[in-house]
DNA sequence: CATCGGCCTGACAACGTTGTCGAAATTGGA
DNA sequence: TCCAATTTCGACAACGTTGTCAGGCCGATG
């Protein structure tokens, strides 16, 4: 009752050896009709299922059929999809995803790691949290293929599959320029993660092709949850000379500015462009303006990687860069004062 | 470089029987001092990790510290939060979790049931997309913990956590009657889906309760997709006798409801409450009225009647409900005519 | 000096499965 | 009828690990 049936019960149940029931199970060729049906019936009565992770020890050296994904955090949409996009790839294959949550703690990262490596995952999808991978060295030098993705790994070679964060924050604030903003104000994620500091430095580099030296009043950094950024953007927009357009680096720090901004009336007065796409952006009022990440996409290139590198092909490592595009909504192309 | 050291490898470095060197990993008492630092020197130099799924294939009939997530889309906000939920409770426990996409498809249920029972997962967390359960009565026999969530279990006898869906229903139906409307649609998922057939009950026994008869034509079933939700909102709402409100039972079609009357210029005159709240509910114009679920809440039960099975608890299976709450934000407060 | 008890250590078997290989059973042909 | 070729079958070992148990070493005791 507590012990699953064995391949053992299931040979003695039918009265033929262990090998022999394994052949059946495995449907191998060169067993007897009649054998072949006794032991069908003795794994229909005992409701045998093969044990997977004996078996993947015994065929040494194999694979596991299962992939660990290491994300920031399962229930962000972006996270979730590019689980699905990995997912989606490995379904066809029958590999089975491993997923968890790091939440920004490097010591998170490297136990989701451990956890995953431990039970002999055949690859790893990370979107490392920490700023140091060397850890992953002995097992990226072992064969286990690694994949990061949305941020590049520090310390060892590895495929990455990142956004074109710089560019494409430097397009968001370009835009704002282009409508008439001098005194645009940056609200970021965690200045540790580097797609914020490229970010960071893609809002900087707009600003200083056209000469302006941002107010470092109107500069937050470490803004980590929606109601984080809420708060800030209640401070900056409440002094005597508010920002009058914000660029707004993470799509959970867009909708706290968001809400901050509707709070004092001001959403439909000040320009704003959001990094990162999000649901129902479009039906706000203003329509939330956003530089796009294609999060399903860079999962499906990473997917992709993995595979490729589990079915035998090499390559030097590689990083591949996914695109950004403008989505203009509406609060992106708000007048300002130039 | 392809193969992974072994245990044999690290006493043979460090010139110990494979069974000390077992000993010094698992960190048991009884090695001489000089022999622990020479097999923690060979781990280093090796990199050697354990194999996890050997050793529970030793340590035989105990577990895999995993979990398996059998969940409708994990890039669904309410799929994921309850994967975030259950992930959250095994966190502390050192358990990991493997999670998979059904998309309503029954076969790809039992596929993915298969799948984690092969890889001897401790236990199942199940959304279930088929209407029958059976197979894996065997499972739950062995002691498998499995708990049913959103959705009841059929065929087989097992702890399930669920929402209050037809009282949910009929509060939010009979919210919208208080407000004076009699025309009210109802929009809804697939027919098949317990919870969209107990939404559309509740639906109905409000209505009865004020002796209303519902408009045949005002109420339409199987919208899978947000699309096709506002294209049968727009449908409706197109015709010389439109309904004055509506209920949608499901998040994605409430938001494409939303989308048709927006674009109809309606949203403003019609009343809306919708089942399951969303992300960004509160921003829209006007805000919208829905019953929330807790899919936070909901999860974190089933993890508890997870771990409180394999702690060894016994009981028999219970049906936890958790329940709904109605949250008036607007669209659901607009007065019909009545 | 012989004996005892305690501490370390390693040989061996086993977990559930499959690869190898040789033995047994069957078949076909002369 | 007999031999060889073929098919079918099972004993055994192994995957990487740990539980069991017996043996070796040591100092202490009588």
């Amino acid at each position: 009752m507590d012990t699953r049936p064995t391949l053992r019960d299931v040979a003695a149940l039918a009265g033929v050896s262990l090998k022999t029931a394994s052949r059946v199970v495995n449907g191998e060729t060169g067993v007897s009709s009649a054998k072949v049906d006794s032991v069908r019936r003795a794994v229909g009565r005992l409701n045998y299922r093969p044990n997977f992770t004996a078996s993947m020890l015994r065929r040494s050296a194999s694979r596991t059929a299962a992939i660990g994904a290491v994300l920031e955090d399962v229930a962000n949409p972006f996270s979730s999809t590019l689980h699905r996009a990995l997912e989606d790839t490995a379904r066809g294959r029958q590999v089975m995803i491993f997923a968890g949550s790091v939440d920004e703690d490097p010591d998170r990262e490297q136990a989701l790691v451990t956890a995953f490596t431990a039970r002999q995952a055949d690859a790893l999808f990370v979107v490392p949290a920490s700023d140091d991978q060397t850890y992953l060295a002995a097992e990226i030098a072992a064969g286990t293929p690694v994949v990061f993705v949305d941020r590049p790994p520090v310390g060892v070679r590895a495929d990455a599959v990142l956004s074109d964060n710089t560019a494409g924050a430097a397009t968001a604030v370009r835009h704002l320029i282009a409508h008439g903003h001098r005194d645009i104000a940056y609200l970021g994620d965690l200045a540790t993660i580097t797609t914020a500091e490229q970010r960071f430095r893609g809002y900087r580099e707009a600003l200083a092709e056209h000469g302006i030296r941002p107010d470092p009043a109107h500069i937050v950094h470490d803004l980590h949850t929606e109601d984080a950024a809420r708060q800030a953007a209640l401070r900056l927009a409440g002094t005597a000379q508010p920002p009058t357009a914000y660029f707004t680096a993470q799509n959970l720090v867009t909708i706290g500015t968001i809400r901050a901004l509707r709070s004092l009336g001001a959403h439909e007065r000040v320009g704003l462009v959001g990094f990162d796409d999000f649901p129902l952006a479009d039906l706000l009022q203003p329509a939330v303006t956003v530089m796009a990440q294609d999060p399903y996409r860079m999962g499906r290139a990473a997917a992709e990687l993995i595979f490729r590198r589990l079915d035998g092909e090499t390559w030097e490592p590689t990083t591949h860069v996914v695109p950004t595009v403008l989505i203009p909504r509406g609060s992106g192309e708000i007048p300002g004062p130039h």
